[in-house]
This record gives C-alpha cells, sequence and structure tokens, in this order.
DNA sequence: ACTGAAATGGAATAGCT
DNA sequence: AGCTATTCCATTTCAGT
C-alpha cells in the first residue's frame, strides 16, 4: 500500500469504470503496470468489488430508515441469517451498546415497512429511525491517519 | 424501468466493470443497445456512480463505529457541512427520532476516534456504537415490491 | 517490478429496420 | 427502440530490461 496504490484506489473509488489506459494516464504509469497493482489491491481484499450505486428512491424505494434491534439470547436475530436475507436489508451492522445491530431498509411503501418491522419482531425488538435525507450518501476512503 | 433494465441493473451492482459486449451477451441484446440503456439509467439518477468498495480494515481503518448525533437549533452539526467533510466520515444520515443524525465513520486508532467524537461534541451530543462486525456489508437493490 | 510491441477483442458511431 | 458494420482504441500477453 504505497502512494501509488492510493492513487489508484482514489480514481477507482470515483469511478470503477476507468480504463487501465485512462487510469494509466492519470497516474503515469503504464496500463500492464496498473492491471498488476490492481489485481493485488483485489487479491489482498482492500478492493472488495465494483458495484454500480443504485439510488433507493429513485429506484422506487421511496421509504429509507434505519432499524436498530435489541435481541440478545438464542432467539437473536443474527443467530438467524435468513432472516436478513430479505431483498429490503441493504446493510446489518453488529454493534456495541445497548443494540445488537443496526440495519439499513429500503422498501416502497410505508405498508411494506410495516411487514418488515412485523418480521424482524419475531426476534428482537426493533427500534426504528426513519431517514429523512442522506446528507453524504458515501465518501472514499483515503489513507487514514 | 422494465424488465431489462433491473437485469443490468442486477448485473452492474454485482461487477460495475462489466464491459458493454459482457453484458450483451448475459441480457441477450445488442452492444448499442445495452449502452443506450445504461446511459439513460444514469441520466435518470438511478445509477448514481460506479464505485470500488475498498474494506476498511483492510485499508488500515480498523476502528468502525455509528455515531448518533443529538443536536438541534442552529449548533446542529447539519447546519455545519464543513465538519461532515471529513474523510473520517463515510456516511451521513438525516433521521428521525430523538437523535438528528447518524455517521458512519472509520479511524485507524482509538486515538483518532477520541479526536473525532472531541470534534464532534462541539456541535450535539455523540452517541457512539463500535461496528464488531459487518455481517451484511452491502446488498444489491432488486425491484421493490 | 516496470516497459514496449503485437494481436485479440471491445467501444462508439453512423446508417438502417 | 434495436441491429449491423466499420473504425478506432483498449486490453492482454509476451519478451526484454
Amino acid at each position: 500500500m504505497d502512494e501509488m496504490d492510493w492513487l489508484l484506489l482514489r480514481e477507482l473509488q470515483a469511478d470503477a469504470r476507468l480504463s487501465f489506459s485512462e487510469l494509466s494516464r492519470r497516474v503515469h504509469l503504464s496500463p500492464p503496470a496498473v492491471a498488476e497493482r490492481v489485481r493485488k489491491l483485489e487479491e489482498a481484499g482492500v478492493i472488495a468489488g465494483y458495484r454500480a450505486h443504485v439510488d433507493p428512491r429513485a429506484a422506487g424505494r421511496g421509504v429509507v430508515a434505519l432499524v436498530t434491534m435489541s435481541c440478545y439470547g438464542p432467539g437473536c436475530v443474527l443467530r438467524h441469517p435468513d432472516v436478513l436475507d430479505s431483498s429490503d436489508i441493504f446493510e446489518v451492522h453488529r454493534v456495541t451498546g445497548g443494540a445488537c445491530c443496526v440495519l439499513r431498509v429500503a422498501v416502497a411503501t410505508m405498508t411494506d415497512f410495516e411487514g418488515l418491522i412485523d418480521r424482524l419482531a419475531g426476534y428482537g425488538t426493533p427500534s426504528s429511525s426513519m431517514v429523512l435525507s442522506t446528507p453524504v450518501p458515501w465518501r472514499a476512503t483515503l489513507p487514514p491517519s
């Protein structure tokens, strides 16, 4: 992870579809050298994937929420991974504190949301914060410290 | 947004670097037709970007947390956007409920985390949940309902 | 570990159905 | 809207520093 790697990461985080040639021009390296470095970053797990980012609201999922689950013990939702397989659940973080995990969910209607909450309530106590807007939807990972 | 658009979205969410030729093979459409549809999805804002996904822990940011800010009134952190410009803050959602917004942050060390919390405390009351693990880091957006 | 050259294959445009 | 064909450019591999 030298400075060149971070340059490449910066470009690929901003636009994952950049060609190796375009990358090579931006970082002043030959295309094969760029391809080799990117391959190593993928192998090392630093680059976990390349994804088209879909705006949930533009895609018909206007109800977005953060759901905090309180569920310790054998009934905990984290011990029933099939529940978290729903296509309405986009992110799950296990956390410290009063809660067990936090889910980012997005559905089309409040009725769908009600149904989702009902399902989750079988495994713990859900507490929902509706997302009004997302001032920072995402930010690139830069070198730490 | 017909079924073909959703097919393309599914492929591009799984791998944003797929060529139009490869896409055209997978959805059984000619490459120019694919390019045209993808361009329209970008214009409509359904595709908000193409990003290399960097694993924060593999990139040297081993301390990940969800920080809930309680800060209503003129001092609220949302009214001071420069504070949220930090490269340690990866996501900001404005939410309903007892809190004002939720931040996903990632830093290298607990010392860095302490400094970040101190900065945020100037604008409201931060409440932090450390992220122990992320069972679902991301999931593709499928057609709703 | 990077460079340079050659061959395969993809992107983009235009004209057409 | 989508297909076909052409031109140009990019990717990849190999050989060589």
